[in-house]
DNA sequence: CATGAGGAATTCT
DNA sequence: AGAATTCCTCATG
């Protein structure tokens, strides 16, 4: 297994989108097949729960116990590598004995701090970018019954979990807010713990937005307003190459899914057709959305000028008539 | 067997 | 009304 280029999403934090190897898809859930050993995976998963020190240690007050976001990204990576909180990780260490500072260690911290913030910001890019593609607000406080549905599929596809959908339907945001891990556990045995540990991550985001929000300019916050004001704003549906657009611009989500062969003439392959069709099925309230139909729709795009199959014709590789 | 093209009826907003 | 969905037949590799 090589080291593809690949941006850091909160997924690779904890495992989840690296490499599609099913660890999810059987109950279970053998742990180490196809675990990737990177050194780096350690390092981030070990030293998450640092995430929070220092410049956004306000982020641990949310709670006055631990770091949602720690405690989440390391219960969620225990269940993937199959084993329990502070065996192998380094990283609590520093919650056991107070850090001693020699040359090394203190710029290994320099370091990690600026990872930490990378990874923070990362992550509240990955969950906007949830958000416009499933038309749900951020703040899960606000779904309503069907935004969790779809969140909860969402989730459940894009981190190849057991599908547990069922189990959540007919409960608001505020319902899944209130919401200790124990109930998730009893709605889904299987994967309730994990799901809770993502909705904490989420909830932990909307937190956080909520506190720092006009300072929030910094990198591209206008642009990303900007591109949510005419995408979701305007009330129409979102049209399927619009989305396809939309998974195509974020290939460190969904890279794996679809990405582009040559982006400057439009032209993207579909990798895995099945779960492309799962995701837009979600999007659309349409639960029996399969590639066969999702790939009609692109064909009427042929007449109307939109999509077409490139010069040289390939399997599941389209071409967007008028790239941007 | 999965993909691809396109007709036709239906549904959704 | 327009876009997408659903279902279908036939073709291709």
């Amino acid at each position: 297994m090589g080291s593809p280029e690949r941006h850091l999403s909160y997924g690779d934090y904890t495992d989840f989108s690296q490499g599609h190897t099913g660890l999810w898809d059987m109950e279970d859930a053998k742990p180490s097949r196809g675990l990737p050993s990177m050194p780096l995976q350690g390092v981030y998963l070990s030293r998450f729960d640092m995430l929070l020190s220092d410049d956004t240690a306000w982020l641990l007050r949310k709670a006055d116990m631990a770091t949602p976001l720690t405690r989440d990204v390391e219960q969620i990576r225990c269940k993937e590598v199959g084993q329990c909180p502070g065996i192998d990780s380094p990283g609590l260490g520093l919650e056991l004995c107070p850090p001693v500072m020699d040359g090394q260690v203190e710029i290994e911290e320099r370091c990690l701090e600026q990872v930490q913030s990378l990874v923070v910001g990362e992550v509240l890019k990955d969950i906007e970018t949830a958000c416009k593609l499933l038309n749900i607000p951020p703040d899960p406080m606000e779904w309503n019954p069907g935004n969790v549905q779809k969140w909860v599929l969402w989730t459940e596809h894009m981190y190849r979990l057991p599908q547990v959908g069922r189990d959540f339907q007919e409960l608001s945001g505020r319902d899944l807010c209130m919401m200790s891990e124990e109930d998730f556990r009893q709605r889904s045995s299987q994967c309730g713990d994990v799901l809770y540990a993502h909705l904490d991550i989420w909830k932990t985001a909307a937190w956080m937005k909520e506190r720092c929000c006009p300072e929030d300019s910094s990198v591209n916050g206008t642009e990303e307003l900007c591109s949510e004001v005419d995408s979701c704003c305007t009330g129409q549906p979102i049209h399927l190459w619009q989305f396809l657009r939309e998974l195509l611009l974020k290939p460190h989500n969904y890279g794996r899914s679809i990405r582009w062969l040559n982006k400057e003439k439009g032209i993207f392959k579909i990798e895995d057709s099945a779960h492309v069709a799962k995701l837009w099925g979600i999007r659309k309230n349409r639960p029996a959305m399969n590639y066969d139909k999702l790939s009609r729709s692109i064909r009427q795009y042929y007449k109307k000028g939109i999509i077409r199959k490139p010069e040289v014709s390939q399997r599941l590789v389209y071409q967007f008539v008028h790239p941007v």
